[in-house]
DNA sequence: AAACGTTTGTGCATGTTTTCACAAAGCCTG
DNA sequence: CAGGCTTTGTGAAAACATGCACAAACGTTT
């Protein structure tokens, strides 16, 4: 009945928490639970029951009033919303310690991300196979990324040799990387980013167990219902 | 002058900005700057000049007007501030594919964040080494978080078992988790959780992706300037 | 077919984050 | 030491995100 392609836009914070509801969906489908209140399912994704409606309400009205959503249905609108109705296929720039840990990480083919193709710039690296995958020579991406029309690329090389990788990826054709590397990237208008840095994640909870031992200190008092709830949030940056 | 202690409470969104800042500063020192502007740290960081300012403003006031800031003295206070200023060992659980991954990145205990012990509920794994720390069984974790004080766990297990292995980090003392499964795990109200989900950020950039395939196809204007900054943001969780 | 209990969808208030814009404060030059 | 140039630090506005609270809508029961 509502328009069916011409969306409005979804908050970005919503986009981030379609993925974490999609995942709880899909593991009560399995389980055979057809049905489910945003109680029930906030409950499981560990947030709250309105942010959970006002989120799936910019899918639209797909739920029944006084009984909840379907499941099976709003797994496919939730993988339809996020373009997962088909594979992404993404290529790996970097072979070394990371690089392979992801090409063997199943999770990743498993939930539509097939490795696509690793390259690494290292020749005594290339030929070899990781994660059933060969590993190709950098100076290969392009042939890489077309002949399996890649458009999301990986960079798990060490962090000085991130915006190589990025440029490499972006003149093969890529159109959205996720860079593992903690370099910020330089990438031209219109090519997405994101980044996953494991050191700031660590220096984010340094940060918490540092305040928490210094309110310790200062006074007892303020542990009673104060104590953080940390969000952590990254940059994606785009030219 | 201001005082010493008694921080004002940091943002979160800034607090996640403050480790980009220190390793760009960091950077910027080995090659011999002395001070830098909001300006010139902003484009590293790949950021705005007023939210620059805005973050270091709430250490103190840092800076010197008409100069910019000295590049030594603000790696110091960030330290300071994120409680960088002597290292955390982690724990990691889980000796698999990541795990292992995780111990083999140096630039984990590089960046103050030595791993301290990592354990495996599989014996066959128990005994081994990796990234020059031997594994021990899950049992002992207690004994490894107490002998070296830790307080930061990593969970690396398949996500079956992240909840048990959270259960064993909170048991064992630990107080702020890292966790690289995909489940949401739930702990008591006081420990902090940050979680990398890699299959999240990825089914983030397929939605840029196809939201890039979709306005191609509605139309062609849009895409002049329109075209998508992508933040990510993932949940903390505090039960 | 009305009354009831449940649960969605959303308007509104609140809180947080970003951005703007400019006075205040510093250096430098003449 | 005054005037000009630069850059910080921060109020205030705007944009964004969250959470409350309730009317509207549905199934069920009588």
């Amino acid at each position: 009945m509502a328009a069916q392609r011409s969306r409005r836009r979804i908050p970005e914070a919503t986009v981030a928490r379609l993925p974490v509801y999609l995942r709880m969906l899909g593991e009560q489908f399995e389980i055979g639970v057809a049905n489910i209140s945003s109680e029930e399912l906030a409950e499981l994704a560990g947030v709250n029951a309105a942010k959970v409606r006002k989120d799936l309400s910019y899918l639209g009205s797909y739920g029944t009033r006084g009984v909840g959503y379907d499941v099976e249905f709003l797994v496919y609108q939730i993988r339809r919303e996020l373009g997962l109705t088909h594979d992404w296929p993404v290529v790996i720039v970097g072979a070394g310690n990371l690089g392979q840990a992801l090409a063997g990480y199943n999770g990743f083919g498993d939930r539509g991300f097939p490795v696509g193709g690793i390259v690494d710039i290292d020749d005594s690296k290339v030929g070899s196979v990781v994660g059933g995958v060969r590993v190709r020579h950098l100076d290969e991406i392009k042939q890489v990324v077309q002949a399996r029309n890649i458009s999301i690329g990986v960079i798990a090389t060490p962090g000085a040799a991130a915006q190589d990788a990025a440029d490499s990826l972006v003149a093969a054709g890529v159109t959205s990387i996720l860079n593992f590397t903690p370099t910020v990237i330089n990438v031209p208008h219109g090519i997405s980013v994101g980044k996953v840095d494991l050191a700031v994640e660590l220096q984010i909870l340094a940060y918490h167990e540092q305040r928490r031992a210094n309110a310790a200190q200062g006074s007892v008092v303020r542990s009673l219902s104060g104590l953080s709830i940390p969000g952590e949030s990254r940059r994606g940056a785009s030219a």
